[in-house]
RNA sequence: GCGGACGUGGCGGAACCGGUAGACGCAGCGGACUUAAAAUCCGUUGGCCUUUGGCCGUGGGGGUUCGAGUCCCCCCGUCCGCACCA
């Protein structure tokens, strides 16, 4: 428990030291031309209102880095604000009658207040909220600019409709097949939606992959699948009996001669004219379409088919009619929604070929098979080999038969080698209230029109109902209803909003210059400070956060808003917070606070004295309980505590286990390092007093300071934060065996402890920066350790003159010996041998070869 | 299904290029202080054995090497992502 007599008062000492940063105005970025810059971010948060565990190590992350880099003489950007837009403050409008804006407003501030309690080092003066007029309006600039340039476009495409609510759904609101608040089982609509041109820059979204060295490997490679680019054949069938052709795409074009079937998707146009005539058919695709769409659901579920009584000919044998079937597993939106089924060398065609009693041709024969006996089970091959049953591809590798097919298809006009992509065009339509209003009218006679430059921002009406169900802007009485800018007659509003994905996509730009009403950013600021440094959040964010924001710099670059392509050139993805969870005997889950440990370590209710079963460590949420709220750590332990704990133990990518124990242990820690300084073990000289001549035991301490100081920094540059606590941990150790029986005393002594003392605190100001102050004013410091620069290791402190070699005989420890740095190899082999335990080990037989590696092992082998 | 990551004491984790496995912390055990407790401090702590010594040990099995947690091959397990949450 905590002590409430401390004499290391939290509460106090935070608050205070917090007013003094911002009064003295510490954390102001831009001030410093003659300093290099650095840009560092944590992903901004939707304002829920209170902040989480995982706000608390991402924001502890990025703080580190920006009082880190400020130290070390960077005028560092670190901003922060909302992303304040989204599907949560509708559910609390419809929920608890509260309007979307004053509960947006109201978390804002609640959750400020928090923040500002770590003692994080914002230049609070950029805050910026993407629910304000004086944010998004620059985005409709964007969008039109986007617009004019060609990177916009409107098409049909299919929702999640629920249809007791008149609403579309987010996939996540699906569950089951229904919508997760009315259970109404939900309808695929078409509906016509904005579309961003992503795919124009996927070419460089993808190369450009290579130059994010500074991302983590699993992203990139994450971004790599999505974009997904595929070499190879469009390739148009003609319909037996029919005028017009099947366009499909295949990868495989060499294992043509070994079609057993083509498959086009239940939302494929032809699909949807067959179905007129054929109620089955009809049934089938309705069939499909209740099915999830992900791409996890389609390749899981069983491959299901519905022979069309279509046919196609073969392109290049004639005569060779191939069945028409509608599949679950055709993708509409993938390649043309329409491929060959070649069963012998792809798994899923395959099973479906069993499914319906499809042939099986081999047409690759694997390395060493034998073409008259080889066969394909119930495993397809996909592997490399030499085709055969293939006509003129017969003999052929893989990659030459698809090049020569190629050739043959394009040079008889039927096809053509083409790059398909997996990414598709950005979908920004939100058929939603609370979001950045589409700047678009609808006119009978004119069309869509852009809302004119001088008409911006089209403000999100706050007066709205959400009593009735779907878009309250489309209900609003007078808001849709304007005249055409065009014509002057009666037209109407677009009434979609922007995917939030458009706020956050520019947000980082926006920070450069955040009081520009005239543009979104300056175009100069932003070139100075882009790319960001060090963009620091959720692994979640993986692909489409990082990958919008990606194009959309690419966007502006194209519009000629700033220079640069890529917006994050660093990336830190941290790892999630967890909890272990306990559930009552009945099964409800049970918030931790909930649980007592009894002394034989069974676990009760704290009321009840029910048992309690305690599952599994997982990812802190309000639905499994299993959550602990900052504020309340912050209150009792001090947000030093709370940042320390953090940045103990885990690596910031690895999930980090939250214990009692730990943040114990982490409390401990602040006290000690505050007594250290407030009640010396020796009477300190005053700072800045000559160096005195050293003890050896001072001298070796000495060593160990500016040994950590390295060591220090070192970590803090790689981001290896828990070796950097380890590290620091172990130098406030030994100054506290000064004094100590053994320990360095005498000469020097108190010398050391004081630079020992202050660079402890040096050090310790990135990850606990109210102590650290603190600790510095103690020490007697009149300045700021904020405005005090990084400690320097003096390069001489940092060689030993002996070091300890490990001696082992067959690879097998037996001895360490110290020798003098650099030994020659004659005097550590010489050394080694003569040690009493290697003798031994070697019992009596000659060695037949001596490895030494200088100033590390001696190996001998006998 | 496809793609990716990870696996080291009772626990979180260290170990840079292949060179003393277990830094630092948590928990445990023993002790000091105290009437007692809390707090603090000191010592100890991978397992096993015939204990001044030795053997085993980094998910499992094989390999390369003077030497493997680290490199290679196969296997097992866990987690993550796969297009309207943010």
């Amino acid at each position: 428990m905590v002590r409430t007599d401390d004499r290391y008062s939290v509460r106090e000492t935070e608050a205070k030291w917090q007013q003094t940063w911002e009064q003295a105005d510490s954390f102001r970025a831009g001030r410093d031309p003659a300093k290099p810059r650095y840009y560092v971010l944590e992903m901004f948060p939707y304002p829920s209102g209170r902040i989480h565990m995982g706000h608390v190590r991402n924001y502890t992350l990025g703080d580190v880095v920006a009082r880190y880099k400020r130290a070390r003489g960077f005028d560092v950007l670190h901003p922060m604000g909302w992303d304040a837009f989204g599907l949560p403050a509708e559910n609390a409008a419809i929920e608890r009658g509260v309007h979307p804006a004053k509960w947006t407003r109201e978390n804002i501030a609640a959750m400020r207040e928090q923040l500002k309690s770590m003692g994080l080092s914002y230049d609070w003066s950029r805050e910026v909220a993407t629910c304000e007029p004086e944010y998004y309006r620059h985005e409709q600039a964007m969008f039109l600019d986007f617009l004019k340039a060609g990177l916009v476009y409107r098409k049909e495409s299919w929702v999640n409709w629920d249809p007791v609510e008149n609403t579309v759904l987010a996939n996540e609101q699906v569950i089951d097949g229904r919508g997760w608040r009315s259970g109404a089982l939900v309808e695929k609509r078409r509906l016509a939606q904005w579309f961003l041109k992503i795919t124009t820059h996927a070419e460089d979204l993808l190369d450009s992959l290579k130059t994010l060295e500074r991302w983590p490997e699993r992203v990139r490679v994450m971004q790599e699948n999505w974009i997904g680019r595929s070499e190879g054949l469009r390739l148009t069938w003609e319909l037996d009996g029919r005028s017009d052709r099947l366009e499909i795409f295949t990868t495989r074009p060499d294992t043509l001669f070994g079609a057993a079937f083509c498959a086009i998707s239940p939302n494929h146009p032809l699909a949807a004219e067959l179905a007129a005539g054929d109620a089955g058919l009809a049934e089938f695709i309705a069939e499909c379409n209740r099915m999830g769409t992900s791409e996890a659901a389609l390749e899981t579920a069983e491959k299901k088919g519905w022979a069309t009584g279509l046919s196609v000919l073969h392109p290049l044998v004639p005569g060779w009619r191939i069945p028409v079937y509608v599949a679950n597993f055709v993708l509409m939106d993938y390649g043309t929604g329409a491929i060959f089924g070649c069963p012998a060398h792809d798994q899923r065609d395959l099973d479906f070929a069993r499914k319906y009693g499809l042939p099986v041709k081999p047409v690759v024969l694997p390395p060493g098979a034998d073409p008259a006996t080889f066969t394909v089970g119930d495993v397809a091959y996909d592997g490399d080999g030499t085709l055969f049953n293939s006509d003129f591809l017969d003999g052929l590798g893989v990659a030459e038969a698809k090049a020569r097919i190629i050739d043959r298809i394009e040079a008889e006009g039927s096809g053509a080698r083409t790059v398909n992509w997996r990414l598709r065009d950005w979908g920004v339509s939100r058929q939603r209230y609370w979001g950045c209003p589409i700047p678009i009218i609808h006119c009978p006679t004119c069309g869509v029109v852009p809302v004119p430059r001088q008409d911006l921002p089209v403000r999100l009406p706050e007066d709205v109902t959400f009593d009735k169900p779907g878009n309250p802007l489309d209900h609003h009485p007078t808001w849709k209803h304007v005249a055409c800018p065009a014509c002057g007659g009666a037209a109407r509003r677009e009434t979609d909003t922007f995917d939030t994905f458009f706020e956050s996509s520019w947000y980082f730009a926006r920070f450069c210059s955040p009081h520009r009403d005239d543009v979104p950013f300056d175009h100069a600021e932003a070139d100075r400070w882009l790319p960001v440094d060090q963009y620091i959040g959720g692994i979640e964010h993986a692909v489409l956060h990082l990958l919008y924001s990606r194009f959309f710099t690419r966007a502006m670059r194209d519009c000629g808003y700033l220079s640069v392509k890529e917006p994050f050139a660093g990336l830190l993805t941290q790892g999630m917070v967890c909890h272990e969870t306990f559930k009552s005997t009945e099964g409800g889950w049970l918030y931790p606070d909930e649980v007592v440990r009894r002394d034989d370590g069974t676990l009760v209710h704290g009321e009840t004295g029910q048992p309690v079963v305690a599952g599994r460590s997982e990812k802190m949420s309000k639905s499994k309980r299993n959550v602990v709220d900052p504020a309340h750590i912050i209150a009792t332990y001090g947000a030093d505590t709370a940042r320390l704990f953090m940045l103990s133990d885990s690596p910031p990518e690895r999930d980090l286990e939250w214990t009692e124990a730990g943040i114990d242990g982490a409390w401990r820690y602040v006290n000690r390092l505050w007594r250290m300084v407030a009640m010396p073990a020796l009477e300190l000289p005053p700072s800045g007093s000559p160096l005195p001549d050293l003890s050896p035991a001072a001298a070796k301490l000495r060593r160990l300071v500016h040994k950590t100081i390295a060591a220090v920094s070192d970590d803090l540059d790689r981001f290896h934060f828990n070796k950097a606590v380890a590290r620091l941990r172990e130098l406030t150790n030994a100054l506290g065996e000064v004094g100590e029986v053994g320990e360095a005393t005498g000469a020097g002594a108190a010398w050391v402890l004081r630079e020992g003392l202050e660079t402890a605190a040096r050090l310790a100001g990135p990850m606990m920066p109210h102590l650290a102050e603190e600790m510095w004013r103690d020490l007697g410091h009149a300045t700021l350790l904020v405005d005090t620069p990084w400690p320097a290791a003096e390069p001489a402190l940092l060689v030993e003159d002996t070091v300890t070699v490990a001696v082992q005989v067959n690879g097998k420890l037996r001895a360490t010996v110290d020798l003098p740095k650099d030994a020659e190899a004659a005097l550590a082999e010489r050394t080694a041998l003569a040690q009493p335990q290697v003798v031994a080990a070697m019992a009596g037989k000659p060695p037949r070869k001596v490895v030494v590696v200088p100033n590390r092992i001696v190996n001998v082998v006998v």
